[in-house]
This record gives structure tokens, sequence and C-alpha cells, in this order.
DNA sequence: TCCCCATTTGAATCGGACT
DNA sequence: CAGTCCGATTCAAATGGGG
């Protein structure tokens, strides 16, 4: 990176380590072990020491980064409010923080925290006055019509996209899915403009900025992981129909917990659910569960449960009174259904 | 805060000022702790004084809050990494960086950035080895199911929720949805737990504290927020005791050993233990140890034995025979359960 | 060729009570 | 405080084999 002239670059993609701090081996509820991130390279210390090489690294991306250019990093919990404060404190101006949302993300197998689904990704121009690239109509169009918004979800990279190596493993443990890049090059850059990776793994930004016809420069320590990366290049045809290519944002009907009402405020701990007779009740807790026949459990377990039937949709069996009639509670949900809908 | 005694409260939950450029109506407060600021930064001006301010009330949350609390922040990319640098420079251990995903986000009006539709929470212990409280059952009840994720769709603050002052404006510009709370202090607090929101604005944490059952001290400098958090919170009515019970994860229940089933007369000595399949056999001995595969131990090592699997849960690997059909031996502990529930 | 079912896997700061 | 041992814990998507 040093070798690179002043202000010649017109994008940075940086995915730096995260510098993960793991304890022992995890195992799934089966037995089978995690393949874990615990490559060296990721190892770089306590907090003062990734502080050093974090600001190391992103002085020499300003230096090389053009006057209206664009910056990204990609992180978790575990080092990007690092990276941002520094991004900060050396005069960047943060134009998003961008989340993605990940599809299939691992889940947590001993239950000690909430699913760790995302990642972020933070947008900086060099600085407050900067004039960065944005395509705003293209992003719309991506989205459907609708403005981006700073929530992308996205699954990982996994199937046909992701790289094996000859034992049939895969050849690195954090590969990017290019749909990432897709949406980060699409949306900050032009056509014929230089991108930089000065973190480029097996080389995703570069197979995507080929694909899009930016050029790119990609930095990697790591010989094998380099070779991959110029083979996968090397086999990406740049005249073929994927500049042409938009990832489709998929708008399924989002699934809405009963929980939610609660959380609301449609419905409060204690409030009692009817059958359509009137005749069982049940009781609302605040987790979502309800009390019903001495039981407590999911709405369909205890509409289940009280009909002595196998199974129940608790959308429809249950009501709740309104104006002295009942409704099932799928009304309700029909209303978080409404606001959800942008 | 500084009135409140070392390791009081049971949880915080902090809605800092986002940027003291932005505003310029932030104000440092007269007794911020200087003192108690000892990272060597190299900061530009303006962010100096934001961080003497996030590094004051941070000092007196880690005072306050007890040894097993739960620390959670939230805010957005203006401020955000430096309240996360500064949880991970004092000690704080991140457990997740939640997302608030906004279901109807105030769009980008002249379209030159992505639609800022997320805020980022974060959820941290004071110290890596403590052991908060993580309600992991009743979250994945309220998810329908399924684990809850690090990210949360959720609607802004609106429609009746939002209040109101005498001339029909909004009471507070940056009122939190109740919504949001419920999912905070459902999560990671109990019944009677003590909640501590030191920027307490119109009192949404202190509405959702009461109608859960939480006590909680709510802390704001402006007298007219205050005036209409006091006759918020007064106008609602608590939720009865029994019915903010959530669904429990089965580590909170009572622990019975596998000797007690051969005590109670439920397994004989010499009798036969299956595995799921009916391949593997252990047989009981009189002390609640087991025989398998030529070695004796504990229901769990002899089902790791037998599997060559590092661990093994006993009471759901083992089973025996009822009436032709194969039971995991966890319905005979169910069995012992309800007597002492009784 | 298609459907079904079992298997595999992904940036993870992943337990806790008792001796 | 370290060691021991009980025993709780997973979701979405891709892959691959059998019918």
């Amino acid at each position: 990176m040093k070798t690179l002239p002043d202000e010649s670059v017109d994008l940075i993609f940086a995915d730096p380590p995260y510098n993960l701090q793991l304890g022992g081996d995890l195992h799934r509820p089966d037995n089978s072990k995690v393949d874990a991130v615990d490559n060296d390279w990721d190892q770089i210390g306590d907090f003062d020491a990734y502080d050093l090489f974090s600001c190391a690294w992103l002085e020499e991306a300003r230096r090389v980064l053009k006057p209206n250019g664009a910056m990204w990093t990609i992180g978790s919990y575990h080092n990007i409010f690092r990276v941002g404060s520094f991004l900060q404190d050396m005069g960047f101006w943060i134009r998003n923080d961008v989340i993605w949302r990940k599809s299939n993300p691992m889940p947590n197998f001993k239950g000690t925290r909430f699913t760790n689904a995302h990642e972020t990704l933070i947008w900086a121009s060099k600085t407050k006055d900067a004039k960065p690239t944005f395509n705003y109509a293209a992003m719309k169009a991506l989205n459907d019509g609708v403005q981006m918004r700073s929530d992308w979800t996205l699954p990982i990279c996994a199937g046909g996209e992701r790289l094996k190596n000859k034992e049939g493993k895969k050849a690195h443990p954090t590969q990017k899915p290019e749909s990432l890049l897709h949406r980060v090059l699409l949306a900050t850059s032009n056509p014929g403009d230089l991108v930089l990776d000065p973190f480029f793994g097996t080389g995703t930004t570069g197979a995507v900025a080929k694909k899009l016809g930016r050029h790119y420069i990609g930095i990697e320590a790591d010989p094998t992981y380099a070779d991959v990366a110029r083979k996968r290049i090397a086999a990406i045809n740049p005249t073929s129909e994927d500049l042409l290519q938009v990832t489709q944002s998929k708008r399924a009907l989002p699934r809405i917990a009963f929980g939610s009402l609660v959380e609301a405020g449609l419905l409060k701990p204690g409030d009692t659910l009817y059958c359509s007779q009137g005749r069982r009740t049940a009781q609302v807790r605040a987790d979502g569960t309800v009390i019903a026949g001495g039981q407590a459990g999911s709405i369909h377990q205890m509409g289940a449960h009280v009909q002595g039937a196998p199974s129940c949709n608790g959308w429809t069996f249950w009501h709740v009174r309104q104006g002295g009639a009942l409704a099932p509670i799928d009304v309700l949900r029909a209303r978080i259904r409404a606001e959800l809908q942008v």
C-alpha cells in the first residue's frame, strides 16, 4: 500500500481482521465441532495492538484515496466500533452505516446470546465536504423502485460461489458474498474507476470489480489466498452479461410472531383470549406465550391443547373482545403487517 | 447519578444524545469527571467534548451497575462507534450489538444516501466473566419458537403512543417505542429488578418497567420532559405478578440425579437402557451408574462413551421400553419433577 | 427429471454448579 | 481457584443420494 501514489484510487473496500477472541472449541448440539476462524492473521492482540494496526492501514488508505473517493469498511462488534471511531478521528465523514443482515447466519448454539445475524459496514467520504459518487437511481431500481435502505438482507457466501481448496474445504474462512460487493461498487463507484482492497483474501472485490467494469488493486499477504484470487478472477469473462445483472431483493410476506402483538401493546400481559364460542379462554403472558387449561405455551400449542386436537392455527382459533363482539387475533396481526409494509 | 450507591442497579438502558455537533443543545454536565478519562487519543476538536461527556456518564454507569448487571446503550452512526469503543476500553464485555430495524423510517429526501433505516444497540456485561441475566427461552417464545436474532424489526414510535404537548406537537423529538424496551427488559432482567435510565426523556423505560414489574430510576435534566414522564407512568396499571412469569429455560429447573429414579423404583438395578435405535444398551446399577461398552459411569459419560462423542445428554440419549416402544428416560425425570412440584 | 429426506455448514468473543 | 462433571443447546440453505 505504501507504494501507491497519493490520491490515486476511487474506492476502497477494506475487510480487515476482526480480531476475534475465542475461547476453547465450540460444539453444536449434535456434538459436531464448529470450524472457527482461528487463523493467525486474525489474532492481532489486545485493543492497543489492534488500534495501532488499524490506524496504520487507515492512514495509508486515507493517503491513497482521491478527495471525492469512497471509503468502505466491514466488521463485527468485535472491531467495528474502534474502526468507526478512528475513521471519525482522522476526518473521514460517515455517510451511512450499513447493516448486512444475513438471511442464513450461524445460530447461537449454547443459547447464551442473540443470534449474531449481521455485520456492519461503514461508508465514509474523505471529508465532510467531499462529493462522493452515489448512484441513487441505480440503488432505487435495484430495490424494486423504492429507496435503498441502510439494511441489506443478503445470504452468506455458500454453495457454488464458495471457493474450495484441493481437499474440498473452504479456501478462505471469511469469504464475502459477491452480492454484497456488487451493491457496494454499484452504489458508490462508476465503470472505469479504480477500486482498492487492502485485505484481498480470495478476491471477491476484484471479481465483482471485473464483472462491473471497474479496475482494481488487491493486496494480500498470504500467497495461497492470492493464488486462489488470481485464478478466480482470470476465469471471469468481463464482456459477459454479468454487467447487467442486478441482485433481486426478495420481499416475502413477513412472519409475525404472536409476541410482537404484546410488544406493540395491542395485547397486554394478563389479557384474555377466547375461542369463537367464548367458552375456552387463555391468558397472555409477557413473552408471547399463553396459559390455558393449566399449561403454558404458544397460541397454537394451547389452542390444540384445549381442543384435544393434534394441531391448531392459533391465529384463527383465539379471539379478543372488541366492542362486545369477538374478533380473531389475526386482525391484530394484520395491523402489525400493515405497519411493517412501508 | 452520583447519589446512587455502588453496584445497586440490575440493568441500565441509556439513550444518550447522539451528537454534540448536530444539535448544539447538548450540555456537558457540570459535574463531569474529567480525571476518569485516561484515554490518550489524538482527538479531532469536535469529538473531544462528546467523548468527555460520554466517559463521564459511562464511568458512573459502571460504578452503579451490579457485577452481573446488564448495560444497554442505543445510538446511530454519529455516536455509537465512540460509545462502543469506550465501553470496551472500560472493561465492559459486549454480548451483542443489536440492530433496531425500523419498519417505517424517515426517507432520505435529497437522494444523497441510503435511507437511514436502523439504529444500533449494544448489550454489554460489566466484565468478560460476568453472568448477566438472559431469558433465552422467553426470547425464543417471543419469536415464534426460533432463536431471537440480533436484528429486531420494529416500527418507530407513532400514533397514540407518541406523546403530545399542549400544542399538539410531539412532546419529545426522539421518543423510543415501548416495543423496543419491552424486548430489552424481558430479555435481560427479571421481575423485581431495578432498572436505571440516565437519559429518561419522556419515560419510555419507566413505563415499560412498570408494566413488566421491574422497579426503575429515571434521570432527566429537563423538567418539562420529567413532568410528561411522571404523568405517563402514573396512568399505567401494573401487571399482576403471576402473569409476568415467562418461559423458563431447562437450566432453571431443579436438578434431578439419575439415581433418584432408581431410589423411587421407576428403574431397578439390572434394567436395560437402549439408545433410540435400540442397538446400544446399558445396564442400570443400584447407585445410579450404568454399565455400557464394558465400562461403568454416569448416563452421560456412558452415552458419550458408546458414541465416541465428546459429550452426551444421557437423559435424551438413553431410553426405556414402555409397552413395546422406546421412551427417553427424560419422561421418568419429568415424573419425578412433577411429584416435587406437589 | 423431480421430489423427499438426511447431512453438512457458516467471522462465535457460546455454561455453570459443585468439590 | 482450579478441576470435575452434569447436561443444555441450532437455523437457513445447499448438497447429495434414493425412490
